[in-house]
Order: structure tokens, then C-alpha cells, then sequence
DNA sequence: ATGCGATGTTACTTGCGGTAACAGGAGTGT
DNA sequence: ACACTCCTGTTACCGCAAGTAACATCGCAT
């Protein structure tokens, strides 16, 4: 029982399950979100039990293979969130760093998205905490925060700023996903685009004449 | 191979058809996305096989659900868009209505909603039309096309209310689900705060003085 | 009656998520 | 040296759902 010890088994755990971890991205990566537990002990060398050993079920191994990556997407958008530029600067440079990424990595992106199975918290005591939220919700709350933090918005700001988020971060994620699959432009297009109606250019235009019905 | 009494058959497999897909609509309602064919097929009255004569595989029988409810709730929201009214109030009930139909129905919603599982085409030659895309992306077509319509955006007109079109849809999606799941707000609330955002009020808001970092 | 096509069934295969039970190997107390 | 206990790893299995093959049956035109 003692603690040194303890904490030597820990840190080789830790190293499997990083190991583990790198294997199963490997093979999502290879084979797409549908890759099954198989294939994945397979890649590491082992077999499926240990697999659920380190993470109870393939929703645990789901919510740790999304938090590193939701961990590392975040950080960047951060990044471009928080640098010391004009608003629609940093508005469009976080919605480049967003399409750039899932445009580098489109089948990590397609498995980050997926809502896919309803997972029932871990019975093993694992300390996975709960990070099962699929990406988009910590995005939105994320991008939340940021407004909140800088951008003035009067009373109810904290309910708008939320709203704001998971708005904004939805209609990047759809039109990100929308491009992704038929590049109708380019990447610096969409931003522009998406930026301008971000920047209320939807209320500015003028109505069409002689639409279809008046 | 007279043609009457072939047309008599299909009006019977039609018959079926109708009546399987409303028994599915039962399960789904009742069970969620996760609906096992058997227990479709059980609440039908009949066993799997049928339903796989008459839907190819279960991406089959996804599309032909999904596009039921697609077209309904496309049906309604281009009422609502096409309104004799201004174009806020037009974007407003619009939100209102997408927003009403995914709260009166959640499981629905829900099982529209999922990408779940990858599937390659029909082998059976069935008439299946090409409608394996996931209601996000069509209620994004419809929206691009009335912009296009009713909305000046001047050259690029087109690529522009694409964008826009998936981005909006996006939006609504991305919020309302948040929206659905936390309650934390009436739904005229927030309507009215995407409504804002859409109407530029974000570019419009000053910066916060003494943020964090500055 | 008889062949034919649509409709329906039972019973099977395949594949995957998940688990039980067993098999060493390394440190530890006696 | 010996048993005891964890930890890691395996094989072999269960349950369940998708999808299929092969058989049974009814209606009908000739």
C-alpha cells in the first residue's frame, strides 16, 4: 500500500492508456468512426478486454479519443478568439483555424461529431469525468464565455452570450460540414461569407423585385 | 404485364408501404432512434423480411421515414418563409415554427437528426431517389433557395445564399437542440435572440472594458 | 388443373459490443 | 522457498441486431 508504488502503477497505467489512445486514433483515422473495438486492440497489439478495462465501454473510449481532440481544437480557437484584433479580425481568423482544421483532418472531424450512441455513465469508477458532452455543446459554451468576457451586450448578456454561442458555433459547424463535402469555394470565401452574416449583412440587403408570388 | 393490373399492385405495396412506415413512426416515437427492425416489424404485425423487401436495409427505411418528416417540416417552414411580411418577422416565425415542431416532437427530432451509420446505396434497384441526405442539408438548400429568390445579394448572389442558407440552418439547429436539452429560456426568447444575432447585433455591440487579459 | 409472381414465414449466418473465466509474472510478507 | 495478491493478458463465450436463404401460400391468367 505504498503510495510511491502506487503511483509508479498509475504512471504506467497512464502510459497504456495513451498508447491505447494513439492506436485507436490511428485506426479512426484509417477506417472512419464505424472502426469497431476489434480492430482497434488489434492495432495496438492486444485484445479487446484490456480495451475495456482502460475505458469501461466504447463510449468511454469515444469520450476520451473526442476530449483529446476537442481539447487540442479548442485551445487553438482560443487562441484566435483571444488575440489582440479587431472583432470581425478575430471572427474570421477563429472560423479559419476551425474549417483548416476539420479540412486537414475530415475523418477525426466525422468521428468528433457523431452524437452516436447513448452512453450510461461508467461503472467501474474510472476517472473519466463528464465529458460526454459531443463537442459542439463545450465549442458553444466555450465561444459563450469569450463573448460574455469581451463583448458588451447590456443586461441578459450572460443568456444572450449563450445562446450567441451555440448559435454561431452551429452555423459554423453546418456550413463547415456543408463545404467540406462539396467545396463549392474557397476556404477564405466561406469565411468572408460567413462573417458578413455574422455582421448583419442579411438585414442590410434589399429586398428582390419580381420574386415568384410578389 | 398489362399496365392496369400492374398499377393496381403498386397502389397495394403502396398501401403497405404507407401503413409500415407509420407503424415505424410508432416505435421510433416510442423508443428512439435506436429502434431494432424486429420490433418495427413486430408493431406492424409482420416479420423483418417484409420490411427489407420493401425498404432495401435500414438506411432504406431511414430515408423513406426521414423524408416523410423532412417534407413536412419543410412544407411548414416555407410557409412561414414565404409570408407576405417583413423580413424579420418572416425570419422570426420561421424560427418560431422550426423550433415548435422539434419541441412537440422530440424523439423525432432526434432520430432525424442522426447521421448513425454510414450507408453505401441500395443494391436492390429499388426507387429509392437519392434523398440519403440528412434533412440538414435540404432544409439548407430550401433556405439558400428563398434567399436567392427574395433577397438582392448582388453578384455571387448565389454562392452567398448557399452559404447562408446551410449557416442559418445551422444556427437554428445547433441552438434549438442546446435549447432543448438545457430549457433555459422561453422560446420566444429565444427566438428573438438569434433573430438579433442574424440581425447584426453582435457587429453592432461595443467591447467590454476591463476583460480579462485586456 | 397449372404455372407464376407477390406476400409472408421460420430459421439461419455474420458481426459487433461486452463479459466470464482462466493463465502467467512481478513484488511482498513469512 | 512458498503462498498471496495485483496487474496484465488471453481464449472462449453470450446476447443482440442486421441482413439473408429457403420454404410456404394465396390470387390469378391461360
Amino acid at each position: 500500500m505504498d503510495t510511491t508504488q502506487r503511483t509508479d502503477q498509475q504512471r504506467s497505467a497512464d502510459r497504456r492508456r495513451r498508447e491505447l489512445l494513439e492506436a485507436a486514433d490511428r485506426v479512426v483515422l484509417r477506417d472512419g468512426p464505424q472502426a469497431s473495438m476489434n480492430a482497434i486492440a488489434a492495432e495496438a497489439g492486444i485484445t479487446k478486454p484490456i480495451l475495456y478495462r482502460h475505458f469501461g465501454d466504447k463510449g468511454g473510449l469515444y469520450a476520451a479519443l473526442a476530449k483529446r481532440h476537442t481539447d487540442a481544437l479548442l485551445a487553438s480557437l482560443r487562441a484566435a478568439l483571444d488575440a489582440p484584433a479587431d472583432r470581425r479580425e478575430r471572427v474570421e481568423s477563429t472560423l479559419e483555424t476551425y474549417l483548416a482544421a476539420i479540412e486537414a483532418r475530415p475523418q477525426v472531424y466525422r468521428f468528433l461529431m457523431h452524437p452516436a450512441e447513448g452512453s450510461q455513465g461508467g461503472d467501474q469508477g474510472f476517472d473519466v469525468g463528464k465529458h460526454s458532452v459531443p463537442l459542439l455543446r463545450r465549442m458553444g459554451e466555450e465561444l459563450a464565455q469569450v463573448i460574455e468576457e469581451r463583448v458588451d451586450l447590456g443586461p441578459e448578456s450572460q443568456q444572450l452570450a449563450r445562446v450567441w454561442g451555440h448559435g454561431i458555433v452551429g452555423m459554423m459547424h453546418a456550413a463547415g460540414d456543408w463545404w467540406l463535402g462539396e467545396r463549392p469555394c474557397s476556404r477564405a470565401e466561406l469565411v468572408r461569407s460567413l462573417a458578413d452574416l455574422l455582421w448583419g449583412r442579411l438585414a442590410a440587403a434589399g429586398d428582390k423585385v419580381g420574386g415568384p408570388g410578389f
